[in-house]
DNA sequence: ACTATAGATGAAAACCTTTATCGTTTGTAC
DNA sequence: GTACAAACGATAAAGGTTTTCATCTATAGT
């Protein structure tokens, strides 16, 4: 399942939270890219249209929709905080480009064998795990070449 | 294997860098710890023996033992840094407690598949990934029972 | 429509972490 | 011991993020 702006809307509605033309620009930003966005770079793309908008909005947004599991954060992208939006809402994880940002989920993740054998070493109860491939997209390998 | 005092006392050297009293007090602090240490935490515990330190000096050195490779960082670890000193020197991997940081290495990642899927299915040339699990270990399930 | 209420906004200040600056001190090589 | 480069600590500066607070909506009840 993907998330359309109906259901985002219904799901912050439901949290109690109101879909305001701040809220509802930042996502418009979010979902329309297809790369990992810094804070800072939401905000310029915001402000485009929505010139009086503060960078406080911003940081707001994204906490609220990090805390409702809309927007997933991405781990290798060097300091600092960078988002997108949730495509697959089931568990998955990201191949990051590091030339242009780009983002490709992909589901089948298969660390159980490796999370059952450590947990027999260790006798570690394992409660989650971060896996990211970072590499360089067909589009940023063409660049390179030319 | 692993790294002893005399070896990165030895790598350091070769790359140029002062083994100082001071640098080898952070060092005896990141050594002595099972746990990942943020910057703070190396403060406060170095500043118990060696009072006059500055919190400068901890990050210079953070710094030049992260370029050397001597130290890893830990990603799961909320916001901020946060390091412990490289135990085994080959490629590895760290399965960390979320109740009293104390990191367990392995090096049986076996993501070549995984890789070589990705690679295929998307046409990405892939170049690095981050793995990560997190747990509760054996000690801290025993005291939340308790 | 009018008002009350709760929530959201933007500007500014505060906060926290990390890095740069600079005068002084220390290690190392001769 | 002297000379030199490197490292130190204190402080300031730079980033990035959150708090504060007065003002401004949006919504619901009248
Ligand atoms: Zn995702
Ligand atoms: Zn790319
Ligand atoms: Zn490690
Ligand atoms: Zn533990």
């Amino acid at each position: 399942m993907r998330l359309s702006e109906r259901k985002i809307s219904s799901i912050m509605k439901q949290r109690g939270y109101k879909l305001t033309p701040q809220r509802r620009a930042v996502l418009k930003i979010i979902m329309g890219s297809d790369n990992h966005l810094t804070p800072e770079a939401i905000y310029q793309s915001v402000r485009e249209e929505h010139q009086n908008i503060g960078l406080t909005t911003i940081y707001r947004t994204i906490n609220i929709l990090s805390e409702l599991g809309l927007i997933c954060e991405v781990h290798t992208a060097g300091s600092g905080r960078s988002y997108l939006v949730r495509r697959p809402l089931e568990h998955h994880h990201h191949l990051v480009c590091s030339g242009c940002n780009r983002v490709v989920d992909f589901s089948n993740c298969d660390l159980a064998d490796i999370e059952r054998k450590l947990s027999e070493g260790t006798g570690f109860k394992i409660e989650e795990h971060l896996l990211e491939f970072v590499g360089i997209c067909p589009d940023c390998q063409q660049t390179a070449e030319s």
